[in-house]
DNA sequence: CGGGCCCTTGACGTTAGTCAAAGAGCGTGG
DNA sequence: CCACGCTCTTTGACTAACGTCAAGGGCCCG
């Protein structure tokens, strides 16, 4: 049963979060309007304050979503992998995105028009309803970032990501990095620098990262570190004794 | 033209976010099965991950959305006031409240049940196209907000607070605090102390801070601080030279 | 006048950023 | 196969930013 490319990429896309909750026969025919791109690490998909015109499906690969301040410093706001929506909500209603989004890694992106979108809406209060619901499961996501980022340390941060990447709740694990350090740093608000030092910080809490593998000895461990039983680092007795 | 109670509150909530595409007719019908409430400074409207069970628009006072880490800490997510939507997109999907809300000053609340207001949507699409955009826009404060966090600094996140509440952008201006310095503090995710330091450090840019009212002489110096031409706070040099 | 509350101030510690330099991996071309 | 340059990462020393703790100060209200 070999599937056509559109048919394996209609699958893909129909997975992505915006379409749980649809019927399969309403969204399959607004995805089959969809185009494919092949889009080369580094290059920008759309710009901050650009008339969102599409909707993307990330098919495969990797795209980081950040803006660029007035003093220039950027900030990555989210990093979307497989089956996951890129100006998603913009395309519905209409506006500008809010982001840039560059490909991190070669990416397959479906692209769907916004008019396409706005007109299946219009047909089908269900869809309406499911980008609703897709929104406001973004908007939780967003709050529970800002939560992160106001309530944790870096470090805490840090480890609340390799929990993530962690597919069990206990016991010892191990994972690839899904993408470079400096973007890892880049997400989680802190400098490589800093990432890099936290990383050997974590050695005593079981965990190590060598290269782009990380292997967590006990996920409690690295639990009870992101919720604060954390010793303050200290200085004046450095893990190299020999110095 | 002495307007009852029940139709000046109306004409308030119609204001709202939500409404704001929605043709009145739609609109007036499910705002008139809401109940007013009253609430005390202190007291608690909803918390989080409890079960969205309705919607509140603010008639008057503030409120202000928090979480509380598995650590304790309290962070601010945000804080609301006149004409302004609570629970707003959860009470949409019927999921749980993200954050809690707690009443910050006297408060005058409009409570719409989840039901009503996914009976409507149900019987009426161009309100679910509305709660559709407002969820959007309000995506988009969030981001915002991250990137405010991640690329400031919190002297800078507080004097962009500050630019906020001038309804001017250039020349001076005059506003009053609408809440006290701890919960602005919080909200902009610094500690009271560092507040007062910085609205210390901001007089030489033409803003001084005295009880609950603020002057701004020059919102464009302010900008101008806040868009990063911000020499360094000198410890060594004290504004206060006589001790 | 005294107590409580909110805010400010100072001294000090911790956290994370900066700058500079050195490693480590990797593909290319000789 | 090795040297070269490239990029990513690590390390160290230093600094800036911010939090913590503790002690006042002003203000309101009984």
């Amino acid at each position: 049963m070999a599937a056509s490319i559109l048919e394996l990429n209609s699958e893909i896309a129909l997975k992505a979060d915006v379409f749980r909750d649809s019927p399969r026969d309403q969204a399959l025919p607004l995805i089959r309007t969809g185009k494919l791109l092949k889009i080369d690490r580094g290059d920008i998909v759309f710009l901050q304050d650009e008339s969102a015109h599409s909707l993307f499906i990330v098919l495969d690969g990797w795209v980081k979503l950040n803006r660029v301040s007035s003093s220039g410093v950027e900030s990555v706001v989210s990093i979307l992998g497989r089956e996951e929506l890129l100006g998603m909500v913009c395309a519905m209603t209409g506006e500008v995105y809010p982001t840039n989004a560059e490909a991190v890694s070669d990416l397959r992106l479906l692209q769907i028009e916004a008019d396409a979108v706005q007109q299946a809406m219009r047909d089908n209060a269900k869809l309406c309803h499911s980008f609703l619901e897709a929104s406001v499961r973004r908007n939780k996501v967003l709050v529970k970032q800002i939560e992160q980022i106001k309530s944790h340390s870096g470090a805490q941060r840090i480890a609340g990501f390799l929990r993530g990447l962690c597919r069990v709740d206990c016991g010892s694990c191990s994972v690839d990095l899904p993408f470079d350090k400096a973007l890892i740093a880049s997400w989680l608000g802190v400098k490589p620098e800093t990432l890099s030092r936290v990383f050997k910080r974590l050695q005593p809490y079981g965990v190590d990262v060598s290269k782009n593998h990380a292997t967590i000895s006990s996920v409690e461990r690295l639990t009870r570190f992101i919720e604060g039983d954390m010793p303050p680092a200290r200085r004046d007795a450095p893990l190299n004794t020999q110095g």
